[in-house]
RNA sequence: GCCCAGAUGGCGGAAUUGGCAGACGCGACGGAUUCAAAAUCCGUUACCUUCGGGUGUGAGGGUUCGACCCCCUCUCUGGGUACCA
């Protein structure tokens, strides 16, 4: 036993508990333990060379005390940690200084572990994961194996963000919009888009499910809507218009069908197949022209001039499909070739964007909703902007007088029986650009064959139903996986972590690992070729950062299976986390991403529940002492090591809960720490005396006044409440109540510090488990329960009513607690500072809110 | 532009969800202790006031006996998104 410090003394104290939960393995989760089990999860994070700062405890902190928490309360909990370690930022460091990434990657780790562990954290180290780790990313390529398998993988030729500077192919999410154009969101350069092969992963067939699911989850509302819009499902139709001398029809997706008698003009998109088939010989130049200019422009330029529309006429026209009328067909750059079909109908009269088209080159203008005179109109009578409400249809045949949602199906119905439309839905979630041009990612499981050798291959190799083919340097190739046991395919030694200026992988530099022999029936596979086998070149992309944070979760459950991803038993014993905590900033793609493979996943089997976060909860922001975002830049970083020297982890834990509410975004302010410093020392010497024994007032034999032990029964009430929503703010402000209550106590018995203990302890475990120590017990106070509540304690005989006159505040009393209506009213009305209220005036109602208020209406 | 979140003392924030606005803490002020300081302890601290009281939760309106809380309009701040037919 070391020497008993007198003082507080956290720099002793801290590492001598931590040491103590890491020998005894206080926390660990123990399989199929009989107990109810809870699975807190935090986002992992990924392990940068900075180290921590001071927003990684914020949530960190909220899961640690939760966890303690649950254990108190007898469950078996799982709260594990890993590492996010594949990504930019290593292999950006490994080009500059040569060092292997997974060095790097070690290090970091170390330098993560340690500083968490000197924050009190208490996770179940012996689950932790390393998304870099082989062992690891076998289950990562396993999982896109059965992508591949399902024909949920494709390769594109796609036009993707390429970053010059950082000689790599960026994803959308990682590109901002700046006014200085398109930028990589890391290190703000400028990128530009380049078409490159790509491997795609069909997200958009899970988009029905995805938007399904989000129902029934516990999740801020505001995340989930988020995702609604990102998913962006709407309803309309397909309808086909025949294109006039041409064996050719342009099919379109609208969500107002009601207004195709509108219809008076169409625009392809720029980058749409037909463009050059339909444009007549006089019209070649202009378009031609304008899709050069078009193509030149960036993403953020299109949107930029959205002001301003622009386009050329093809020259071709096509049959409005309602009415037969011949309508012209333009090309605009405001028509996305990626979202519907890359055609639209144009209603100018009904759509703000086609209206300014309209205007700008002197369109037909034809009007077939009623707008019941709410639109804005011109002398003439003419819109002065598109009506988009709807109405009954009017200049539309037939149809005219139906509103616009009966007139939706029975156009739709009319044009399905001659086969010229249909009802159809439509998303703007787009397909999941899946590979980068990197050294630092997961290698792809997937060879290139002939398509000869192909045809020879045994089909567990294949995507049957979707082969997936592409050109490679002009020869048409075909992509078959290694066999699972091949397993997991480790990244190969190279000399220089740079992709080549043409924006390939690094890996595409690695002759020796590149080309190889396969066994056709078995999938084996030898770097010498043989007799029947077939060569075969390997996949040289990498996977993204996302792929290993999409599964980890499962894997904290079963770390070590190298049979399966996961035990089928220890899944449903642990079933997916009760708690999910983490940033808003992957309210979108990680969360969408990681539904998208657990629905997999599921559908497969490998799962018994359909979602993976059933619960969410995000933890705000702390920001600089200027209220600024903590940058190295703005020079207001906050280091944890600093603040845990001179005030201690316990105090450090706590002030970040005592911060705000743990969802806020709030300013970190140094001087405030000052009043934990103070609560934590007041609760140590409520403990022991200057002399570090125990204080001679607590005795086990006595008894607390009864307004001390009302308030000790109320706090243990609230801050239970208080642990179990994460409001973690006031549960302190209420533990600080109650402690300056047992300090001015003159007995104190030994059961109320003992609650009072066990109630700081899942927030400050240090200090607490010194407390309990020097309280003489031998086990933790991890083993020690939850205090309980005596509600009887609670009850108070006299009340304090308030006494209003016309609902303003005159007078309180206290009263029997139990007091009638009748007699409460009557004790408002005899008050000395009430009467003056009410003298001369007739009462005219008299309302009372049982042991709260008396409201006495006086006119 | 659209969607979301928010606005409460000098500061961070509370308020049982319609019932005493400002809990708890920081800071500030006054006092005790000390040779002095640190630490600790005790007060005061929304604003105005003629000391009766009056006014106050971004602004304006509404519902209600009663509104920080519900409804409408607006302003500002932060986040997301960008011609999605």
């Amino acid at each position: 036993m070391s020497e008993q410090t007198k003082e507080y003394d956290f720099l002793s104290i801290e590492p001598k508990w931590q040491s103590f939960w890491a020998e005894e393995n206080t926390y660990a989760a123990i399989d199929f333990e009989d107990a109810p089990t809870y699975y807190i999860l935090d986002m992992f994070p990924y392990p940068s060379g900075a180290g921590l700062h001071i927003g990684h405890p914020e949530g960190y902190t909220a899961s640690d005390a939760l966890k303690r928490y649950k254990k108190a309360r007898g469950f078996n909990v799982l709260h594990p940690m890993g590492w996010d370690a594949f990504g930019l930022p290593t292999e950006q460091y490994a080009i500059k200084t040569g060092t292997h990434p997974a060095e790097t990657t070690k290090q970091n780790v170390a330098r993560f572990t340690e500083q968490l562990k000197q924050l009190g954290f208490t996770y179940d180290w012996s689950r932790a994961i390393n998304t870099t780790d082989p062992d690891y990313y076998k289950w990562t390529q396993w999982i896109f194996i059965q992508l591949f398998k399902k024909g949920l993988a494709y390769v594109d030729e796609k036009p993707v963000w390429f970053c010059p500077e950082l000689g790599t192919v960026l994803a959308n999410e990682e590109v901002l919009n700046t006014p200085e154009g398109p930028r990589s969101e890391r290190g703000n350069f400028p990128v530009e888009r380049r078409p490159i092969r790509q491997w795609v992963l069909r997200i958009t067939e899970y988009a029905e499910p995805l938007i399904k699911g989000l129902k029934k989850l516990d999740w801020p509302d505001s995340t989930k809507r988020l995702q609604e819009n990102w998913i962006g499902r709407s309803e309309g139709g397909e309808i086909t218009f025949q294109v006039v001398g041409h064996d050719a029809q342009l099919t379109v997706f609208t969500t107002r069908p009601d207004t195709l008698y509108g219809a008076t003009y169409m625009v392809i998109a720029p980058e749409h197949p037909l463009v050059s088939s339909i444009t007549t010989a006089a019209n070649k130049t202009a378009v031609e022209s304008y899709i050069t200019k078009a193509k030149s422009k960036s993403d953020l330029e299109r949107a930029e001039l959205s002001k301003e529309k622009t386009g050329a006429s093809t020259g071709a026209t096509a049959i409005n499909p309602v009415n037969g009328k011949e309508i012209p067909i333009w090309v605009a750059d405001y028509v996305l070739m990626t979202y519907g079909t890359g055609a639209i109908m144009a209603v100018p009269a009904h759509d703000q964007r086609d209206f300014e088209f309209a205007e700008e080159f002197d369109l037909e203008i034809i009007q077939v909703i009623d707008d019941a005179n709410t639109a804005e109109k011109d002398g003439a009578g003419i819109l002065c902007a598109a009506y988009t409400g709807s109405g009954p249809l009017i200049h539309s045949a037939e149809q005219n007088g139906k509103d616009s949602e009966t007139a939706k199906k029975a156009i739709l119905d009319e044009l399905g029986s001659r086969h010229q439309g249909k009802a159809a839905v439509n998303y703007k979630l787009r397909d999941w650009l899946f590979s980068r041009q990197r050294y630092w990612g997961e290698p792809f499981p997937i060879l290139w064959v002939s398509e000869e050798d192909y045809a020879n291959i045994d089909d567990s190799l294949k995507s049957l139903e979707r082969p997936v083919s592409c050109q490679i340097e002009g020869k048409t190739l075909f992509a078959i996986t290694l066999p699972e046991e091949a397993l997991p395919l480790e990244l190969p030694q190279v000399e220089s972590y740079t992709p080549s200026p043409d924006g390939q992988s690094p890996l595409s530099k690695a002759e020796d690992w590149l080309h190889l022999y396969i066994d056709p029936s078995t999938g084996k596979t030898s770097d010498q070729a043989q007799e029947g086998w077939i060569a075969a070149q390997r996949e040289t992309n990498t996977m993204p950062q996302w792929a290993g944070s999409c599964w980890y979760y499962l894997r904290y459950v079963d770390p070590k299976n190298q049979q399966a991803l996961i035990d089928p038993e220890k899944e449903k014993y642990w079933g997916t986390p009760d708690l999910y905590i983490g940033g808003a900033e992957h309210a979108v793609l990680h969360l969408l991403y990681a539904r998208f493979w657990h629905q997999l996943l599921y559908d497969i089997g490998v799962v018994s529940e359909a979602e993976p976060f059933n619960k969410l909860f995000h933890q705000g922001i702390i920001l600089g002492e200027d209220g600024e975002k903590m940058s190295k830049s703005r020079g207001n970083v906050v280091n944890p090591e600093t603040i845990i020297e001179a005030y201690g982890a316990d105090a450090l834990r706590l002030y970040l809960m005592f911060l705000g509410p743990l969802e806020a975004m709030k300013p970190w302010n140094t001087k405030g720490i000052e009043g934990i410093a103070r609560f934590l020392r007041k609760t140590w010497r409520l403990v022991l005396n200057e002399n570090g024994l125990l204080q001679e007032n607590i005795q086990p034999e006595t008894h607390l006044d009864p307004e001390s032990e009302r308030v000790l029964h109320a706090s243990i009430q609230k801050i239970t409440k208080d642990y179990e929503a994460l409001a973690f703010n006031t549960a302190i402000s209420q533990m600080m109540i109650c402690l300056n209550h047992l300090a001015k106590a003159e007995n104190l018995p030994r059961q109320a510090v003992e609650d009072f203990l066990r109630l700081l302890a899942p927030l400050a475990p240090h200090i607490a488990e010194e407390l309990w120590q020097r309280l003489g017990h031998e086990k933790s106070i991890a083993s020690a329960g939850w205090p309980e509540f005596d509600p009887s304690k609670l009850i108070e005989d006299t009340i304090k009513i308030v006494f209003q006159v016309n609902g303003k505040y005159r007078a309180d009393q206290l009263l029997p607690a139990d007091i009638g209506k009748e007699d409460a009213i009557a004790a408002a009305k005899a008050h000395q500072k009430v009467l003056p209220h009410v003298e001369g005036k007739s009462i005219k109602r008299e309302i009372y809110v049982p042991g709260k208020i008396v409201n006495l209406v006086a006119q």
